[in-house]
This record gives C-alpha cells, sequence and structure tokens, in this order.
DNA sequence: TACATAATGTGATCTACATCACCTAATGAT
DNA sequence: ATCATTAGGTGATGTAGATCACATTATGTA
C-alpha cells in the first residue's frame, strides 16, 4: 500500500472524503523518515506538527528525575504522534518520542491542519472522533493501571498488539505496563 | 449564575457563539437534577446522553469482580460526563455514574448533538478541543500513575482540585487515586 | 431518641513488586 | 575479528502499600 492509500483506509473508517477532497488533505502531509533512535520530540522543543506513522514504531515518554523512562504510548502503523499537550496549547514539549525501529511517517503540521479543518467539514469531524477513541482508549488503560496486576496488564497488552513482543525490547514493554524490567522478565518466564 | 450562564461561558472559553447560535444550542439541553447516591448510569443501561454539571458532584466508576470499585473521574461544575465509550460505539454502557452530592445538570442527548455539530460548525470545533483537554488530562493520569506514588498523587489531587476535599467522602479519594483507603488515611494523618 | 449504617482511624501482618548485584547473550561498530 | 554496548535473566533483599481485624465517630432514618 501506499502512504496515500494507507491514511486514506484510515480515514475511511470514520467519514467519507471525495478523492479531490481528500487529495486536497492529502497534499498537506510531508513524508519523513527517521532511523531507529532518531528523536521527533524533545522536552522543551517547540512542537508544531503530529505524526501519522505509515510503518515502523515510536514512542512517546517522559523521563523523571531519576532516569526512569515512562511510556506513553508506542505508536504503529496508522497511529498518530505527537505532543498534543504543546500542540493545542503552544507550551514546550514535556514529553519525548523516538523511533523504536526505522520509522516512516507524514507529518501534517498544526496550522494546516486547522485550515483544512476550516475548509473540510469531514476533516474536523474526523479529527474528532480521533480524539474520542484516543480518550476511550486512555481511560481504558486507566483502569487497566487502577484494577490489574503487572501479570494481567502484560497479557492484556500481548492480547492486544501481538505485534509489539517481536518489535520491542522488553525493558520498553515494561516502562509502558508499570513494572521494573526484572519483575516483567519473572512474570513470562515462570508460570 | 443561571445554567444557561453557566454553560455559556464554559463553552467560551473555546469557541464565540452568537446569541442565536447559543440560544438554539442551549434548546437541546435539558435540565436534569438527582439526589446524593441517585444513579445516572448503571453498567449494561444503553447510554443515549451525556450530562453537564452545573453543581454537585457526580463519579464515574467501575466494580471489579472482588466489589473493588476505582474511580476514572469525579465531575464537579463546568465538567461533562458520560460513559463515553457506550455513547460513542453504541455500545451498553461499561461504567457506572451516580451522583456524590445532590446533582444539577443540564442532559444532552447524542442525536441532537450531532444534529448540532453538522448545523453549526462552531460546535463541532468545540467539541474537538473538548475531547483533545480530555485526552491530555487521562495522559497526565497515566503519567501521574506510572511515575508516582500514592502520596504524591493525593497532593497533586488535592492542590488541583481542592474542593474535593471536604466535598468527597476519603475512601472515594482512595479509589480514585488507586490506593486503600487504609493507606490514604495514614498518608495524611502521618508527615 | 434510638438504632442502623456509612465513614474513618489504627495496629498487625502479608505480598507484589522494586532495587541491587551480577551474570550471559545478542547486537553493532571499527 | 574484536570489543563495547545493549538486552535480558536471576538470586537476595527491601519496601510501599494491601489486607484483615477491630475500634470509633459521624450520618441518616424510623
Amino acid at each position: 500500500m501506499t502512504p496515500r492509500e494507507i491514511l486514506r483506509q484510515h480515514i475511511q473508517k470514520t467519514i467519507l472524503l471525495s478523492d479531490e477532497q481528500f487529495s486536497y488533505f492529502f497534499s498537506f502531509f510531508k513524508p519523513m523518515s527517521f532511523k531507529k533512535g532518531q528523536q521527533l520530540i524533545r522536552v522543551g522543543d517547540d512542537v508544531d506538527c503530529e505524526y501519522f506513522v505509515l510503518s515502523g514504531c515510536l514512542k512517546t515518554f517522559f523521563v523523571n528525575d531519576d532516569q526512569k523512562m515512562h511510556i506513553l504510548q508506542f505508536a504503529l502503523q496508522t497511529w498518530w504522534a505527537s505532543d498534543y499537550r504543546a500542540l493545542y496549547n503552544h507550551e514546550k514539549a514535556s514529553v519525548n518520542i523516538d523511533c523504536v525501529t526505522d520509522t516512516e511517517t507524514l507529518c501534517l503540521h498544526a496550522e494546516d491542519r486547522e485550515k483544512v479543518c476550516k475548509e473540510i467539514r469531514e476533516v474536523e469531524t474526523f479529527l474528532r472522533w480521533r480524539s474520542n477513541k484516543g480518550y476511550i482508549s486512555l481511560q481504558k488503560r486507566i483502569l487497566s493501571l487502577l484494577n490489574n496486576d503487572a501479570r494481567s496488564r502484560y497479557e492484556e497488552l500481548m492480547q492486544q498488539y501481538p505485534e509489539l513482543y517481536n518489535l520491542v525490547p522488553k525493558h520498553l514493554i515494561a516502562a509502558y505496563l508499570g513494572v521494573s524490567r526484572e519483575t516483567l522478565s519473572r512474570l513470562y518466564n515462570s508460570k
């Protein structure tokens, strides 16, 4: 699939755009490719765009004072990633985004996004629904953090995103689940 | 302030509506008042509306197999509450909402919301931004759950929403923080 | 006014998970 | 091919917070 097709199919799950409308929207996306380990956003940066993942894997993460990393999101194909707090409030980045693997993305600038939103009603509807889905999935994760122990959080994640198992180093999975890498290792090497 | 004024001021923080536009939007909101302990949404219910809080306090919560309650959200004045997963995906409710105190709300049906969204562009923009803000605040809470211990989560909450201290029983605060009521009690009675 | 129920406090004990220390196995760079 | 770096495994030990048990104080209700 071409980048264009990947994006189009993704959007069409929510709304219908004419060829013309889609072409117009698509024209604002700039292809950007990154190597494993490359940083897209660093804490303190100005943030003016968001990334749509075509292939590979990004991680959005925070590093605390003790140098401990917490992962807010892995972004695989058709996922979106940015520091949305910074992007929407015009603040400096408070999280980092970098590449877990080589990654191809389409980059959309916030001002272009707002421009197209005004011009094409359906695009705004799409973005509203995208936000809703994001909200719902974060709520699910909060519930999982409150209710489940490390083992069932791990099993839940592996069941929902099995591709992460081979794609992402285990210590990053641990940093996503909120568990130490040692404990995670013990979890799936026993039982 | 009248309900109308409360809603209008809330919306105007994000977008501008003419008197006419606002009156039209407002006409779809139905005042609904509830007594402390009354249930707005129960697991398994059909969900077709969302609530805008005028006064009082709601809680959105989940009860697990061990009868342990986890609170996803407290909703105070100008907050919105519903089971958004159910509302957006036309599923049965997977969480409960009830009243922590006597509560006045304005109720908006999903079909009316979508109707007004189509008719008034600014309303759709408002809802898109509302979702974004919700997403950002859930992300903040996830980070807090991953990074902070019970004490600092408690202090963070009390600092951000001091009104909860006298409004909400401590065992509910505990259920929001993801800590046992005993531990919470010890936290603020020592140190 | 009395009684039931909900909210809160506090000690004793238990446990999931963190931390530390050290090891082996991959992976990658020169 | 060699060496450094990163990933991963595993034992020993420490600890935040859960759980259990029971007392105390509010709150609501007949």
